[in-house]
DNA sequence: GCACCTCGTGAAAGTAAGTTTCATCCGTGG
DNA sequence: CCACGGATGAAACTTACTTTCACGAGGTGC
């Protein structure tokens, strides 16, 4: 049987609506038809039933079935996921965002959204970029090995900080934050040989922190500081740097994407304590999770 | 009440898989062994029939079509398509990563770092992506109208609440944060029409929260909860639901990603606020950050 | 402890979508 | 004027999708 030119199944992934173009001249009237409104909006075909379609080219679904067949699909619904997925990819479009930037004066909430996501984003995958991982090992291998773990931070540091601690102390370590640098000073002073005292400060300027993280290093512990700006004072007083890589530099964006760059460093350390004792660090979790089970309420879920 | 809270089904293009994931704990068993595949791999779900899924999940038809009507969608083949379309878009991470999965065993650092990375770069974005303008927009409207901003959060969401209300101090709202369940309910109790009260939680099951919730709302306060699960009961207790999109789920990951989600939400929110009124947030910023300033060492830069 | 709900579930019936078959139409060349 | 062959759509058919319904588990109130 006429086994019409079956053009070869491009089954690569891209394509297909170019591919369609291409051998548009060489279908029949009614199926050229089928091919227009196809090529003109893949994702409004997509979208159609097969009915739908034929009505819409003034043909009959069989003759979408052979058009199918003739741009090398099985069937229609085949066609129908090719085309949504091709439409889904070609519409990208990465409009003009304000890297780094502030506001601008006009915008509306969803401007303002995709700004902040995108600096925020932008922030956490660059800092990794440019962690170094040797020294990251050193750190986790202190802290893993630690007799006791302060952590130092003011302001939004100072979550950070908090929140190192927390996770620290959850699998098990000994790990200390003090809001208050008269506490801290007196923790620092009490630190020794085999303990370790982390630093954050975004500015990598704060005064209080680094005279925390000083006095611990005259004591003998090990001092890391995490910062952006390398070269920084706080980077004078320890043995270890980790810098985060945000690129806003103006108050008035309230150091918003740092904290997020340092907690991903945070969260990198955590995650490294803890896979040097996979075991211990899973029990400890566990025990922790089941605790405050009891404060979370069943999931009576809503109609 | 559950009315008042309303699932925004995402209408846009994008974060239909992210949807998912968020509403996965609100589905039934069975529903959700649909849910665990499709999430896991679209592109391969969105090829089979209905059929051929329904028996890859163990299940009948019917469930996968409750499942389609579940998470928004009015059928089985919309769901393919948009399934289709989503795997499509999804650039492939350049070496297989753990998306939302546990860091491999013999990871070292670098994987470590690069994973954490991605899953937090992912987290923000995504969260961006169905985070509803509208809602954030009325919840600006209210923080920036309130005479009484109260925050409250519990374990990790605890530094998201924290930061949330530092931020807005620092702008001139007034704003407050208990670390403490009784003092956070006797605040809830002296708000009243015209206040505002924020309940963060990444579960959306904390009861703690949910009870200082639904005390400052029986005081007519207008109440915003930040979860990552549309459908817990938080929602429930809520005038306005915003989501985060975290995928991690294992609480082994210790909610890593969702705070970083927070964080973004929460520094949408701010700047919203602080749009507002651009001359008084910059005063109000100046001013602070003037008063830190003694705080901070001059550059005596390393050798 | 019983009756009664409600909810999750799959079997089966029902409907719609997709596919095949086949008769018709129409132009072409004998 | 009559085959002939390809294009086409109506209709039969098949498969996929959707709805309905009944059953059973787990809870709630009497």
């Amino acid at each position: 049987m006429a086994k019409s030119a079956k053009i070869s199944a491009s089954h690569e992934t891209g394509g297909l609506i170019v591919h369609i173009s291409g051998l548009l001249p060489s279908l029949s009237p009614a199926e050229q038809r089928v091919a227009r409104l196809v090529v003109a909006d893949p994702a409004d075909a997509a979208r159609r039933t097969i009915t739908d379609l034929a009505t819409a080219a003034e043909t009959s679904e069989a003759t979408v079935i052979r058009f199918c067949r003739s741009v090398g699909m099985d069937g229609y619904p085949q066609l129908r996921i090719r085309l949504a997925a091709e439409a889904a990819r070609r519409v990208e479009p990465p409009d003009a965002r304000v890297v780094g930037g502030d506001i601008p004066p006009g915008a509306d909430l969803a401007q303002i959204i995709a700004t902040i996501a995108f600096n925020d984003a932008r922030a956490v995958e660059e800092t990794a970029e440019q962690l170094d991982p040797a020294v990251c090992e050193q750190v986790v291998e202190a802290i893993g090995n630690a007799g006791r773990i302060d952590i130092y931070g003011a302001g939004a540091s100072g979550f950070v900080a908090s929140d190192f601690q927390q996770k620290l102390h959850r699998i098990g370590r000994t790990a200390f934050y003090f809001p208050d640098v008269h506490t801290a000073l007196t923790s620092a002073a009490l630190l020794g040989r085999g303990d370790i005292a982390v630093g954050i400060s975004h500015t990598g300027t704060t005064s209080d922190v680094i005279e925390v993280l000083e006095q611990a290093r005259s004591r003998g512990a090990v001092t890391v500081a995490l910062t952006n700006f390398p070269r920084s004072p706080i980077t004078e007083v320890a043995d270890h740097v980790l810098t985060t890589a945000a690129r806003e530099t103006t108050y008035r964006s309230g150091a918003m994407a740092s904290r997020l760059a340092q907690l991903t460093v945070v969260d990198c350390l955590f995650v490294g304590v803890a896979a040097r004792n996979r075991a211990r660090a899973r029990k400890a979790l566990e025990v922790t999770a089941e605790a405050v089970q009891q404060h979370r309420v069943t999931n009576r879920r809503k109609a």
